[in-house]
DNA sequence: ATAAAAAAGTGATAAATGTCATCATTTGAT
DNA sequence: ATCAAATGATGACATTTATCACTTTTTTAT
């Protein structure tokens, strides 16, 4: 199966487009552009297992990925969704830990693998850079600190009119207020971590009171109002 | 009601001999030295509270801080404990943001408050100092991640295992195999994501079945083998 | 040293959530 | 276009966990 192809055209890639890299000057964004390479990667495809050792980092720049964790029973913890612009496998390079996540591909992507030694060095000469790249981190670690919470102390009720909304946030509604973002059941209830069946009453229950509305794994947020009490989200 | 003092000699702290400062020049270690100010805190003293706006870091140089977040209904969630050499609410400082935990005194501390302004500073002209603040983040990244897939996935049972096994590793055991921190039932519950009542009945459990001890607070692990089987904890 | 407050412990019960079995429907590969 | 595999849906039931009400014990402030 030819699901991995290289990107023709690849160096018209504009990384200076993407907000993370908006601290390098011309140079060094020019030797990161050379030393990149891209790549048209396939739904399923695995960038990286949890475990594995990873000797750079991804930005996206077209498609979905989902990033997660696999708990020792084998069931899957989605910790969160790359989408254009975003970088992933960043954290085990600087740490220099084994990945302790597996990534992979939703929806359809290009991806640009940028070389640990590039990005080392790039941290090391460019301050500004190292501080963006640093801001990234400390808000993810904000994030993640306030989802654990929620999960420790919110029911699954709660957290999946959360998720729902998260997923608003992050992929936008269409036109029809309908989530750009198709996840099956099972993706959902690992994000809300919960079981599958639980997912798929609520999200029943929710369709009855008029919250959403379903068409098979499209979701309609029609009163998000309600669910943002329903989830006790706050800003 | 006295509980914070300004430490005597605090000129006589050695941020050297703290692996975080380990990057940093003599001429910037003296400046850090020369613009930090190190007090005692008593316990209860709160440090910052979640969304207040902080202008500085602290290191612990002695004793024990719960770093927590607040649910919506008020319960606490304990994202993590400080304790000597560590780093408290750098987090804001580098993402510019609101403090996202709050921080209180678990046991008697001397922390020593490093201003935003020469923090950052340092960060920018250091780029060996700023690599060892990300990998610390990222490294911290990891474990909430690790953390948030166990609350998601494990039964209370395993995780108050886990926990038990996770304050031996921070605080570790002493001569008599004793957990070197002591914590009421509800601090526990807040590590651990349960009501108060839950963890009461789990250690009795625990302690029925001859995996631990108890005497008031002081809680004695005499199989940590079983508590590793029962907490599914692999390294 | 003593009283008040906080924490620990216990039982009864309710509520939330997971599990299992089964069948219908949709998706995807050939 | 067809068929196998994956996903979605639903009911019955078991299990886990939270909640409440109360008593006992420990801690803390004066």
């Amino acid at each position: 199966m030819k699901n991995i192809q290289s990107v023709p055209f690849s160096d018209e890639v504009d990384l200076l487009s993407y907000e993370i890299f908006s601290g390098l000057t011309e140079e060094e964004l020019d030797s990161l552009t050379q030393s990149m390479s891209c790549t048209l990667h396939k739904r399923g495809n695995i960038l990286y297992h949890e475990g594995s050792r990873i000797n750079g980092a991804y930005v996206v720049i077209k498609g979905i990925l989902k990033i997660y964790k696999t708990g020792f029973d084998g069931k899957e913890q989605i910790i969160r969704f790359a989408k254009d612009g975003d970088l992933i496998g960043f954290r085990s390079v600087v740490s220099d830990e084994l990945a302790c996540t597996t990534s992979k591909v939703v929806n359809d992507a290009v991806l640009c693998y940028l070389p640990s030694e590039v990005l080392t060095s790039l941290i090391k000469v460019n301050p500004e850079f190292a501080m963006s790249l640093m801001k990234l981190t400390c808000r993810e670690l904000g994030e993640s600190n306030k989802f654990l919470t929620d999960i420790a102390q919110k029911t699954v009720r709660e957290r999946l009119a959360e998720v729902l909304l998260l997923l608003m946030d992050t992929f936008d509604l269409d036109e029809d207020s309908t989530l750009q973002i198709s996840l099956t059941r099972e993706e959902l209830a690992n994000m809300v971590g919960t079981a599958t069946e639980s997912v798929i009453r609520l999200l029943s229950e929710f369709k009855s009171d008029k919250l959403i509305e379903l068409n098979g794994r499209k979701i309609k947020l029609i009163n998000i109002p309600k669910l943002i009490k329903i989830g006790n989200v706050y800003i």
